[in-house]
RNA sequence: CGGGCUGUGGCUCAGCUUGGUAGAGCGCCUGGUUCGGGACCAGGAGGCCGUGGGUUCAAAUCCCACCAGCCCGACCA
């Protein structure tokens, strides 16, 4: 961006040169956040949190129709909560931050300390299971108090050392859902049920496809007995988790004293759940639909579906030019994309040139509109779809784009999945031997490695040993292991049976 | 937390080897010319050179420590 030659991208480096730098300037060009003074910490700007406060929005009503309920638990966790379940604070201890003091005091050499040591340690919450279970406990007493339903919203703390906008960040946002049931099966079923509202979430309006299905051992939630996934592949074709749902048995519940009285009279401990998505899938969606211009927003979770550019080359025009825009702005937003109205935005500001025009191709804004005083005498607008070629625009009459618009976001949104699906498709692929194996996941240069590799399905033994092995020789991981029939065959590192293919790839 | 690199106006960086207290481009402000486009010309504002210490008559420049950022590794949503 520093490069005053001419560019043909918005966006450099681009992502075949360097995809890491390039999603970093997409996040800065696109006003989603910036790195803030605090270690590992950023703020997420309006456009960013428009985005996040739109997921928030679609999954929340997704959870209350399911019967799930908002409440709020403490930021604090007392150290003998959060230690009460032993794999649990394994999983996190390395993670946490601890509030050890209150006040502060000014000492000899003028600086501020903190002044008096807690009895108990606090950790911040790196999530809420130990301190939610506490009081579910209180309010557990018999089978007629489940199932209890709870979805909270909330900031967490976990003290990552490699610190990256969105996708990896000391404080970041989130939903988790609490739960607990009567028995076994009905939490599975809510597990399971959380994971297709996810995967239908993502879908539908992120325009994310994704693998599901179970998590490896070795790659399951601290704690858990079972932990579903949502895996993406996005444009450099490594993985990323959507979201998760964990099935947790008995073992929080135990933990935490939350026990009722069953039909039979017994007292036995709850079955629990507990599920999860954060604003990770706001860099989710950069490296999913992003391109070498920026960021393209699927029009379901964009801030904005619309943006009216006026055109004012002359002065005498100007004040009818903004007039005509106002008057179309008010009569797009009289229309329904979805179950919504459509959000258009007029962007007023004095600026020259196509200044305004780049930023808002910079910001993914599904559609925008020119208006300028040869429209005004025609009746028309040109208008330029993100998922089209930048330089593209179409000219119509005003009517007819009105008219037009809930089909056009319509077929912007179903466009990005289908990219995103076939993006998945060519980057998916069956793998036979090791060896096919290993030189999928090795890049041809080894020093600057190129984008290489994708989701490989392939045969594995269910051993701990073999994915340690190949997670040391490549960085590539189990994602998922897919629900659903899958024939059977033989582990393609050991020969031994193997019942079902497997995800592997590189992570985020 | 280990290894490497970096820290100079809002951004990207030059200057540092051979110490003499600052430069460019972009951005910003003003005026003008342009105007279906990230334009052009002129003028202008803005920097205790990451922080602290040391060496020196003198430090952005040399030395030490710390802090922060980036990349790679271990960990993770």
């Amino acid at each position: 961006m520093s490069n005053p030659a001419p560019q043909k991208t918005a966006i450099s480096p681009r992502r075949e040169e360097d995809f890491p730098e390039w999603y970093q300037q997409v996040v800065r060009a696109a006003e989603l956040a910036e790195p803030s003074d605090v270690r590992g910490c950023m703020v997420i700007r309006p456009w960013g949190y428009g985005i996040w406060e739109n997921m928030q929005r679609r999954l929340d009503a997704m959870f209350r129709a399911t019967g799930h309920r908002n409440a709020y638990f403490p930021l604090f966790i007392p150290l003998s909560y959060f230690a009460k379940e032993a794999e649990h604070v394994e999983g996190f201890a390395k993670e946490c931050a601890v509030v050890t003091h209150t006040r502060l005091e000014v000492d000899a050499e003028g600086k501020m300390k903190p002044a008096s040591a807690l009895t108990e340690p606090l950790v911040v919450r790196p999530t809420s299971e130990t301190i939610i279970g506490a009081s579910y406990a209180k309010w557990v007493q018999s089978y007629r108090d489940l199932p209890i339903l709870i979805n909270q919203w909330a900031n967490v703390v976990r003290w990552e050392m490699r610190p990256r906008l969105f996708l990896r960040t000391t404080e970041f946002l989130w939903q988790e859902g609490h739960t607990v049931h009567e028995t076994e099966a009905e939490a599975r079923a809510e597990t399971k049920l959380i994971l297709d509202l996810y995967e239908r979430f993502v879908r539908d309006h992120l325009a994310i496809p994704v693998f599901t299905g179970a998590k490896s051992e070795s790659e399951k939630f601290p704690g858990a007995v079972q932990t579903l996934t949502l895996e993406a592949i996005v444009q450099d074709r490594k993985a990323i988790q959507a979201g998760t749902s964990h099935f947790l048995g008995q073992n929080f519940s135990r933990a935490s004293g939350i026990q009722f009285q069953n039909r039979e009279g017994k007292q036995e401990f709850g079955w629990t759940t507990s599920w999860g998505m954060t604003t990770r899938l706001v860099g989710t969606l950069a490296m999913m639909h992003g391109d070498d211009d920026g960021l393209v927003l699927p029009p379901r979770i964009a801030p904005t579906q619309i943006v009216i550019l006026p055109i004012t080359p002359k002065e005498e025009t100007r004040a009818r030019v903004l007039e005509a825009c106002d008057a179309f702005q008010l009569q797009l937003r009289g229309k329904q994309f979805g179950d919504s109205p459509i959000e258009v935005e007029v962007d007023r500001r004095d600026l020259g040139g196509g200044v305004k025009n780049w930023e808002w191709i910079k910001k993914g804004v599904p559609v925008r509109v020119e208006i300028g005083p040869r429209d005004l005498e025609t009746d028309s607008v040109a208008v330029s779809r993100r998922d089209h070629p930048v330089k593209s625009k179409e000219s119509m009459s005003l009517q007819e784009f009105a008219a037009a618009v809930p089909e056009m976001l319509m077929s912007i949104q179903q466009n990005l999945y289908d990219r995103a699906k076939k993006f998945q498709e060519e980057n998916t692929r069956v793998i036979e031997s090791k060896k096919e194996f290993y030189d999928f996941f090795t890049a041809k240069n080894a020093d600057k490695p190129e984008i290489h590799g994708g989701f490989a399905l392939a045969h594995w033994n269910g051993s701990r040993e073999v994915e340690e092995q190949i997670k040391s020789d490549l960085k590539v991981t189990i994602r998922v292991i897919p629900f659903g029939e899958s024939e059977p065959g033989r582990c393609i590192f050991t020969r031994e049976p193997s019942a079902r293919r497997v995800v592997w790839a590189k992570s985020y």
